[in-house]
DNA sequence: GAATCTTCTGCAACTAGTTGCACAAAGGGA
DNA sequence: TCCCTTTGTGCAACTAGTTGCAGAAGATTC
């Protein structure tokens, strides 16, 4: 049950119309939670109707029309209580480590161009963060601590792509070799 | 759609029933996808509608009988034209990190608690797979091509825990100097 | 030999996420 | 003025994964 807390997350930063979040999600925070403007849209009518955000009043509302929504002391509650909570990590999903596990079972034969497809698209994610982290989070200043967490979170994204740009140079270095 | 590759993969290695697919997938293969003795059913009654194997006959086939499955020729090809497929990577879900992004907004009281305990299920997480490596893949010895793959398998979950132990470390630490 | 525990299979109903499409309104052109 | 694209919202139907429960068969124990 991440997503309305993604969404509540998002809003707090700044209120936002559904698509909008959409647009967000597509970077920031929908880097580590993403969601389409479908769900969005589902989820704040959700969110809606639990009375943890409300939309702002708009002159004629009529489908098909720009709806701002912030959020509520009662969303901005829920958000804090969820931030403790307790929930163990889910076990990974990496498809390509099961396509080389099949691969070690029926010949690797074309996976080669697929592990360097994904080795170009996980170094292009990697330099795209790390422009980011130039930009925002420039080496010597004293930050905030909202900003140190940010951080963090940049920090953690940056390490996972590097896994995956290593691993794969590893693993098709090692395919090299037949 | 990587499940019934997944079973298909289980099932090349060593026939199985239902339950003891289950129990490997709690190890193993499950390590990087894992599933439900519930989706499994399903899917193995998908799998042999499908052709792509069979039950092994049984003398008396009723209901709380166990059934051994075999994959059919059908089904290694599916599973080889799966390995060569292309497929963009998903992005990223980590719920760890979203909880410190809505921490930078309300605050992360209580999230000191929880990143100690994952960091606790991940180091023992990362010793398990530490203790594979030593004991399935000793150093020195020539290996054959698809112990080679299941190494490097088994080396993308070790270094994925080692992602997780040090960020969290990394986190607590800076969380520490407030 | 009856009670009950374990193993194994499975149905049903749920939540979460995806895909395809529809419809309204606004802003440009030609 | 009419058409067309863009922006924004949303329904419906799907796939994937989860949870709760139940029932048959065999082993165990009293």
């Amino acid at each position: 049950m991440s997503l309305p807390h993604a969404i509540l997350t998002a809003l707090l930063e700044k209120p936002s119309s559904g698509l909008e979040l959409t647009r967000r999600f597509d970077k920031s925070i929908g880097y580590f939670w993403s969601a389409t403007h479908q769900q969005i849209y589902r989820e704040l009518g959700k969110l809606e109707q639990a009375g943890h955000i409300r939309a702002l009043p708009a002159p004629v509302p009529v489908r098909g029309q720009r709806k701002e929504y912030e959020v509520l002391p009662a969303g901005r509650a829920e958000l804090g209580t969820w931030v403790a909570r307790t929930e163990d990590p889910k076990p990974m999903r990496a498809a390509l480590l099961l396509r080389m596990r099949a691969a070690a079972v029926v010949g690797a034969s074309g996976l080669r161009a697929e592990l360097t497809r994904h080795l170009a698209l996980h170094q292009e994610q990697l330099d795209e963060y790390l422009a980011i982290e130039t930009r925002d989070f420039p080496s010597e200043r004293r930050h905030s601590e909202p900003d140190r967490l940010r951080h963090l979170v940049l920090r953690g994204g940056i390490e996972m792509e590097r896994f995956w740009v290593e691993w794969l140079t590893g693993a098709l270095a090692e395919l090299g070799t037949e």
